[in-house]
RNA sequence: GGUCGAUUGGCGCAGUUGGUUAGCGCGCUUCCUUGACAUGGAAGAGGUCACAGGUUCGAGUCCUGUAUCGACCA
């Protein structure tokens, strides 16, 4: 023990001994129900350290050292979520490159120290390589903020979401679904993002508030006269193939079935009935276009409409006049929007739909919600394209169905958190669009073989033999083929995208599992224990998850899900990076200590919105120091055995001590760890500033050596269980104290039970009374103001007999603390007739001070 | 617009199945340098629980509505 106790250094210190020592090593022997699983959520390392993980991952290595010490083997692997378009976007911005697949790699590519003005254009393979030596440096930073956090996971069970094994895995799930008729390919109307030329689901859309306007124009009846309608995208007059009404609107009624002419380009197109269309909306008629919005997909799919795509991938109008379009005029005007984007399209329309007459009135600006890919920063559009899909219910009553029943088996934590999962999938339109048109992910393992024109046959998708795994299908072959087959008539070619990153972290069970490579790990793990992670993403890594192992397995993929709050800053805003109020963690670490910012975070309870507040920060780390001094102080006094235990008031400390620790027991098995910490924090205030005070006599042994045992063995006890109930909030302070005397590890101590605490046959209740009675002492000096050193002459006490009682049993202690140098006066009190309304105390005393005798 | 959550002393939070005088931390006031700790200790002041109804013998704690804030989804 040192002189004098201090909490520096005491953080990479323990660190580095855990690590050497192996203490959070996962016990693989342990069979399934000795296992906690633990599903850590992958951080996306080419995301910025926030202040949000500490305080999410903080939560959860809580729950795993309490089921550590209670006895369960932790399952508690790492992962790092580098597969995916942040990535990409980092690659891009740090080196200055950008992916161009046609282009052949260069093994001697090195990328400038400093990006240059230009980005330069690399092959798929050069650009994943400088995806894989960015995300190792990324990688290093996390792994580093989460030692020094302190958090227990264990470190050879790391794994990447884009590494060899993960690939692996994600391409076999994704084949046995596909073997299953859960995947399937289809060509159809997608949500497609114009910058980042990919597909998005519909769990990555966000609508946003922009401004848009709406443009009265005339289609031309039969009869030459004017119908109104209103809309916002004038751009895509060229590709209208219906007007729509409601088919109770009587201004439209007489109109359905009959044919209008577009103006402009002439083009006939029918005008419809469909209940979707809003009579309240601009002039009550609408024009259905290839494809406008979600809407206009509805309409072209119920109402069985052509289609007219004018839309490139590229978000621009396509060059080709569209064969529908026939008049001179329609194709002189067409010819002037091509190549556009779609913004400069509207603006040249509005143009021509003025001169020709077409355009009624001014052009009324509104706000609108726009659809956007969540990390996309231009309007979606939708274009028609083939893509692959995995089943979710979107599109079947019967596994939406089921997959909501998985939702209200799985135990929320909070509860109402799974109301977030009936919505999202009671509200899923569509089954999940898995493909992207992206680089650095886990390639679709499949080929398709080509026609004896060169056409891709998309119904002969050609598959990897399992062994095989995993493979890219723009390197690899498919069996009984050659590469000169590649992308030639009567050949192959390999599906060029990549899966979704959902798509292979829905398979974080599988990955850190070992399923199909481990079969032995998997069924100790499998089902997981808890899903920890945050609420915004429920939509996605949460139901997929369940998704996938419905398939897989037929069952839920973990027992529990414990969804974390968000950081606010202290004006009770969301923190975010753009708003400039994000705290470096390490920083943060180095002023409070990890254990002081372990505190504030496991003071924000599961699910609830916390504050960032470095005040807490203070808290917990003055609590860690007093953990330090209190156990210093009380292993001063030395160590006696437990049979010691005679005293009335040392037993009732251990009874009060079994019911903090089994309130935090319970806490903790309803992952309430923020309650937990509150009963060991109140107890241990009460033990250091109450009991600790009082029984410095008898420890000092003015009472005699069998008192100073009792006192001395149950600081001991008391102690050891303190820190016990402190281990899994303030891991380093209470090792380097467990470290003073007791041998190990306090993470790999056992759990205090409440049974032998009890066994000592206290009763708690003399805890209370006696710090009552110290109360009343102290504040007769407070009131004085006199030191508490000042001797009291006379204290007369009125209490019912059983207080009496049960003051007399502490009485040699109380006169010690209290400096009282007369035995007490016991009046009897059948009540009090309460001088003091607002006390409930049945304890009365008068108090006569010593006169000072300087 | 829909769903969910929140609304308790200056600030941040607890308040279990409804039951006498609503707890805690920070801050504040006054005081105490006592043999672990001044990164300490003692005492004290300060809320009637957003608002309006309702159920009940009894409600912060259940119901309805309103308002404000937030999140998620449209």
């Amino acid at each position: 023990m040192p002189e004098k106790p201090t909490l520096d250094g005491i953080d990479s210190k323990w660190a580095s001994v855990w690590e050497s020592s192996g203490t959070y090593t996962f016990d693989r022997t342990a069979n399934r129900d000795q296992v906690f699983s633990i599903d850590t959520p992958p951080p996306t390392v080419s995301g910025s350290l926030h202040v949000g993980h500490v305080f999410s991952y903080t939560h959860t290595d809580c729950i795993a050292r309490y089921q550590r010490m209670n006895g369960k083997k932790v399952f508690y692997p790492m992962g790092w979520d580098d597969n995916g378009l942040p990535t990409e976007r980092r690659v891009q911005n740090y080196f200055g490159v950008r992916c161009d697949p046609s282009l052949p790699y260069n093994a001697d590519f090195e990328p400038p120290s400093e990006p240059g003005k230009d980005q330069i254009a690399i092959s798929r393979r050069n650009f994943v390589e400088l995806c894989e030596r960015l995300t190792i440096e990324d990688e290093k930073a996390f792994e580093e903020l989460w030692r020094r956090l302190g958090i227990s996971v264990d470190w050879k069970m790391t794994y990447q979401t884009i590494d060899s094994n993960a690939r692996a895995i994600s391409q076999r799930a994704f084949l046995r679904n596909l073997a299953r008729d859960e995947a399937y390919q289809t060509e159809a109307p997608t949500l497609w993002d114009v910058t980042f030329k990919t597909a998005v689901a519909q769990a990555e859309l966000e609508d946003r508030e922009r401004p848009g306007a709406y443009h009265r124009i005339s289609f031309k009846k039969a009869d030459g006269s004017p119908l109104f309608i209103e809309t916002t995208r004038p751009e895509l007059i060229p590709a209208v193939v219906a007007l729509v009404a409601h088919p109770d609107d009587d201004r439209y009624k007489p109109l359905f079935g009959s044919t209008v002419t577009s103006p402009i380009f002439g083009v006939a197109v029918p005008v419809v009935a469909h209940h979707l269309a809003d009579p309240e909306k601009g002039s009550g008629i609408a024009m259905i276009c290839t494809f406008g919005d979600t809407t206009d997909v509805i309409w072209w799919r119920e109402l069985q409409l052509p289609t007219r795509p004018i839309i490139g991938w590229d978000g621009r109008i396509l060059p080709e006049t569209p064969d529908w379009i026939t008049s001179t005029a329609g194709k002189t005007a067409y010819a002037s929007l091509a190549g556009l984007t779609a913004h400069s399209a509207k603006e040249k329309i509005a143009e021509l739909l003025r001169e020709s007459g077409d355009l009624e009135g001014e052009i009324r600006p509104i706000t609108h919600p726009v659809k956007f890919f969540e990390k996309g920063d231009k309007p979606l559009e939708i274009v028609t394209t083939r893509q692959w899909y995995i089943r979710n219910g979107g599109r079947d009553e019967k596994l939406r169905a089921k997959l909501v029943e998985r939702g209200t088996n799985i135990i929320w934590h909070p509860d109402h958190m799974k109301v977030r999962y009936q919505n999202w999938v009671e509200g899923l339109n569509g089954d999940w669009l898995i493909s992207r048109q992206r680089f650095f992910g886990v390639p679709v393992p499949v080929w398709y073989a080509l026609d004896g024109e060169g056409n891709p046959i998309w119904d002969q998708v050609l598959t990897p033999d399992d062994s095989l795994l995993p493979i890219d299908p723009s390197t690899d072959l498919p069996a009984g083929y050659v590469e000169t087959q590649r992308g030639q008539a009567n050949g192959f070619i390999g599906d060029p995208d990549v899966m979704d990153t959902w798509a292979t972290s829905s398979l974080t069970p599988q990955i850190a599992g070992g399923w199909t490579v481990d079969d032995d790990l998997w069924k100790r793990v499998f089902p997981f224990d808890v899903r920890p992670q945050a609420h915004e993403i429920i939509r996605t890594w949460l139901f997929s998850t369940v998704v996938r192992a419905h398939f897989e397995e037929d069952v839920l993929p973990w027992k529990h899900a414990s969804i974390s709050g968000w950081i606010l800053d202290p004006d009770r805003k969301k923190m975010s990076k753009s708003k400039g109020n994000v705290v470096t963690p390490l920083d943060l670490l180095d002023e409070h200590g990890s254990d002081g910012v372990r505190y504030w975070a496991a003071s924000g309870r599961p699910g609830t919105d916390t504050a960032f507040d470095v005040g807490q920060m203070k808290i917990g780390r003055r609590l860690a120091t007093k953990i330090l001094n209190a156990s210093k102080f009380t292993l001063m006094q030395g160590v006696a055995p437990s049979t010691a235990i005679t005293n009335p008031l040392d037993k009732a400390l251990l009874a009060a001590l079994a019911d903090v620790v089994d309130q935090s027991t319970k806490a903790f098995e309803q992952f309430n760890y923020t309650k937990a910490l509150e009963q060991a924090e109140t107890f241990f205030w009460a033990f250091t500033d109450d009991h600790v005070e009082i029984v410095k006599d008898r420890a000092y042994g003015l009472q005699g050596q069998a008192e100073a045992d009792s006192a001395k063995a149950t600081l001991n006890i008391a102690l050891e269980t303190l820190l016990k109930l402190f281990a899994p909030f303030l891991p380093f302070v209470t090792e380097e104290v467990w470290a003073w005397w007791q041998e190990g590890s306090v993470h790999n101590s056992s759990w205090p039970t409440a049974a032998p605490l009890r066994d000592y046959g206290g009763d708690s209740s003399v805890l209370a009374v006696t710090a009552e009675v110290i109360s009343q002492l102290r504040k007769v000096k407070s009131e004085a103001k006199v030191s508490m050193k000042a001797e009291i002459s006379k204290a007369v006490i009125s209490a019912p007999a059983e207080v009496i009682a049960q003051i007399k049993l502490v009485a040699a202690d109380l006169r010690a603390a209290g400096r009282v140098n007369s035995d007490f006066v016991y009046v009897e009190s059948k009540k009090i007739e309460s001088a003091s309304p607002t006390s409930n105390s049945t304890i009365q005393i008068e108090i006569e001070l010593a006169p000072a005798s300087s």
